[in-house]
DNA sequence: GATGAATGAGTCTTCATTCAT
DNA sequence: AATGAATGAAGACTCATTCAT
């Protein structure tokens, strides 16, 4: 948003908080998802066309900026209705998704993470309960393994390079398929 | 090695070359240990004992220095005779390891970084071959399948906060094993 | 005061001038006390639950608000009833009398100032007179000298590490004492 | 030194150090006579003509930048033969002393800033002792009250403003000679 | 070939001040 | 007249990289 301006903004006024809100977590978006966790907090503010200084007011903290992006992302998580499906909608937030697990694991005690992780832990021992019920989950596997299914795919699709995720993404996927399935 | 040590080095000239590239292996095998690829190269040249100019005279991109170490420690890596020997020796490298496959990513045309690659594929072919014709793996694994499984397990153990790494540890094994089994 | 408050204040508009006056000047207060005159003035503005905003339509400056403060301060000094007693009560005040007096140099133009400069004149010529009157005081010494001890003593006590306050505190005002005593 | 230079410097190599440390302490020099310690570090390496870097490396905190300064300016102390001299070189370097005496009080552990607390302390010691002989200051007097006066001496001469210095100067040379004569 | 100082660009972070509401 | 968010200009500090000796 509003990337590239020039000259000094005018200043808005209290009006620009929710705009200004929105504006950095769509730019947090994009900068995680190309960068990771180590872009400049300056070039989030510069891509969101928002002053530095408002940038922390809303987001002290780089975690708490990352929380609600994956607040967001959660969203549309909430929507699979497999693991299978939920797999499918983390790898399509690879890179974001692993940025923010980076992030968590310095920061469990950030109330904004703990509440992410909550709703992740939700999600998944709902899902898990109905596909083992369905037969297509092994019953020895617990929410924790899930969990980490999830973070596994998301770091491996992220880090690989452009030519080799397609490769990665179906062995990966395969794996963890033979991993979970019944015995 | 050399670690806190006071005052200006003599000039041992050329002769400390050989010296100087084992002190350097070692002091960023540490590092790399301690704190990812993130570390500075400065702080790297500084343990070791060496000037910073020696370092990127030996190591002009911090990959060629990962390389080299990480070439040291797939020596270790070789004495394996099974792929869960060899998991068990990556989990005790995790850090390192990540390390590197990280660095990989974005270098995967640099000859040192080929070289080991090139070690570990042999490697993992040769040991993957034997545990197949022991009936200890699948059939329908490949190569490149457990190459994903030593990189997600590297990266997991290494990531994992240290109060979880015993239960991420003993999870993600589970997991790789059921994976790989015959079904 | 009102520190700590969580949520948006209401807008008590215009009725809120008086009370917020005297938020600024109490929370200025402890702010001097605590950190000096470099106290930022939204930490001001934040104790006194008050909006910046209004800080600045209060009090444009840094140098009125420390006025303001020091103009309550005084009716304190006023209360003593000889320099030995309005030496205690500055030393009781000495944070603030210090950061107080750093300001006035760069400042003596401002009327509040000024103000503040004349009622301690007044004050210390009259308790001068009534100490010279007494034989406690050597007649050579004259007001402006009396403002010049206050301000050291201020000052002196206001930079001293905790743990030697009271050794400070004890010698500059025996030093003093000989200073000012009849010969 | 340098001041005003435009364009990036040549290195010059390690044979620029002496010179970068020199410049350094005598642009520091300038630098807290005219603003105190407050000055920004960027702005001592910008007038010293050095990179920031280089005055980070030479003097890691502006402590022992002030140390390195006030080192040099008490060789002039050294050659004062009496108090009285000592007062004199004390306000003649009065904004630097008071500028120092302000760093000491947070830095009482800093191991240049003792080496100095060490030579004033016996400076002030062999000059008091002469004068006691002397019969020029009376025998209560303790070194501390002469450090104490040496304190406050430079404090009130230093934030003074210009038009008041010499009234200032006078009346505060006169009330510490009659605290220190004999009675 | 070794050494370690120099350089300055880049980040983070804080604040004084302005201004729409 | 109050409110509090917005803005951007500093300043501190770090580090990758270069280079004289």
């Amino acid at each position: 948003m509003a990337d590239e301006r020039e000259g000094p903004r005018p200043n808005r006024g209290p009006a620009a908080a929710a705009d200004n809100r929105r504006a950095l977590i769509a730019a947090a978006r994009e900068e995680f998802a190309a960068g990771g966790l180590e872009v400049a907090f300056s070039a989030i503010a510069r891509r969101a066309g928002v002053g530095q200084g408002s940038l922390y007011r809303h987001f002290p903290t780089k975690i708490e900026l990352a929380a609600a992006v994956f607040e967001d992302n959660i969203d549309e998580l909430e929507r699979a209705g497999s693991l299978d499906a939920l797999f499918d909608a983390i790898v399509a937030q690879a890179r974001m998704s692993a940025a923010f697990l980076d992030a968590v694991v310095s920061a469990r005690d950030v109330p904004a993470v703990q509440h992410i992780g909550e709703r992740m832990a939700v999600l998944v021992g709902a899902l898990l309960a109905a596909d083992q019920a369905a037969g297509r989950v092994d019953g020895a596997i617990a929410r924790e393994d899930v969990l980490l299914v999830v973070t596994m795919l998301a770091r491996t699709v992220a880090a690989a390079a452009p030519e080799e995720q397609a490769d990665v993404l179906t062995r990966s996927r395969a794996l963890f398929a033979r991993a979970l399935s019944p015995r």
